[in-house]
DNA sequence: AAAGCAATTGAAATTCATTATCAATATCAC
DNA sequence: GTGATATTGATAATGAATTTCAATTGCTTT
């Protein structure tokens, strides 16, 4: 299942890459790789640790290069939970999604709620915005956090 | 009517600060007083520009730490549009909102919608989750800005 | 296979927002 | 007033992210 899903993954890098005349390189390899193995999301910085283990000559530069294409070819998306990082998850294979986010244990949840997205268009719309995106955070405490 | 608000704005700090045993001095009364004559949010750099016009000799330090303190006091928020600038914004006197942005001239409207609120709570409850507090960001483009 | 050129890389320097340090100064309870 | 201590401004330091640049590499053309 995976697997599948991770060539699609790659091909699609490779693909961008073609358009975009940009050159398919054993680091952009070994960091898209190193990125779709983790599902939850990860900053530039966690994602340099874990690659340098695989290539010990990586820079880190690269990796936030790399993660920018990602973003680019639609494969990678940046979340900005405030504490100043910028963190990615996947994008593709993940539709679009908020998150809630427990403020004790950190935990984050992936929610969607189709009755919000439409009163958020017609919200925008009655100050006459036609809506292109949004960015929803919700906080609070988890089953588990509210029982101390 | 605007002295209104800012005498009662200064005595709540006045007060905060009496009861947090901090002192009374002329920056954090200046900080203040320039923060609280601009409605939108600002940004600390922003913040300090101005208030450098009237009193050359303050610190940039001083005014990133006023700012904090009036956060804890109940006066100011934080809202981050993720540039990597924080903003700050009066809490004072406006209910809880959310922002809705023009991608093309970044003009921003303080919007409120009652149901969305209520579908959040509802939402994080399917979860398990007690909602503390939310942060929602709509980006489009605005009436003006469709025309082009 | 060789050659050439532009894209890519890693290391280090740089930027930008924000925070910490610290000696000098100002505030406020007494 | 006086003294303990909170506050300040200047500056250094931090941390995330970006830029620079010379050396290297990938890919296209022979």
């Amino acid at each position: 299942m995976t697997e599948q899903t991770q060539k699609t993954e790659k091909q699609i890098f490779a693909e961008f890459l073609a358009r975009k005349n940009l050159r398919d390189t054993s680091q952009r390899e070994l960091i898209l790789d190193e990125f779709l193995r983790r599902e939850q999301h990860i900053s530039a910085e966690e994602l340099y640790d874990v690659v340098k283990q695989r290539d010990r000559t990586i820079g880190q530069a690269t990796v936030y290069r790399v993660l920018k294409l990602l973003c680019e070819a639609g494969l990678a998306r940046e979340v900005n939970f405030g504490d100043g990082t910028m963190r990615y998850e996947h994008e593709f294979g993940h539709e679009h999604h908020d998150h809630l986010t427990c403020t004790a244990c950190g935990k984050t949840i992936e929610v969607v709620d189709p009755a919000i997205e439409t009163l958020q268009k017609a919200l925008a719309e009655k100050y006459g915005f036609c809506l292109l995106n949004h960015e929803m955070y919700l906080y609070g405490t988890c089953a588990e956090c509210q029982g101390r």
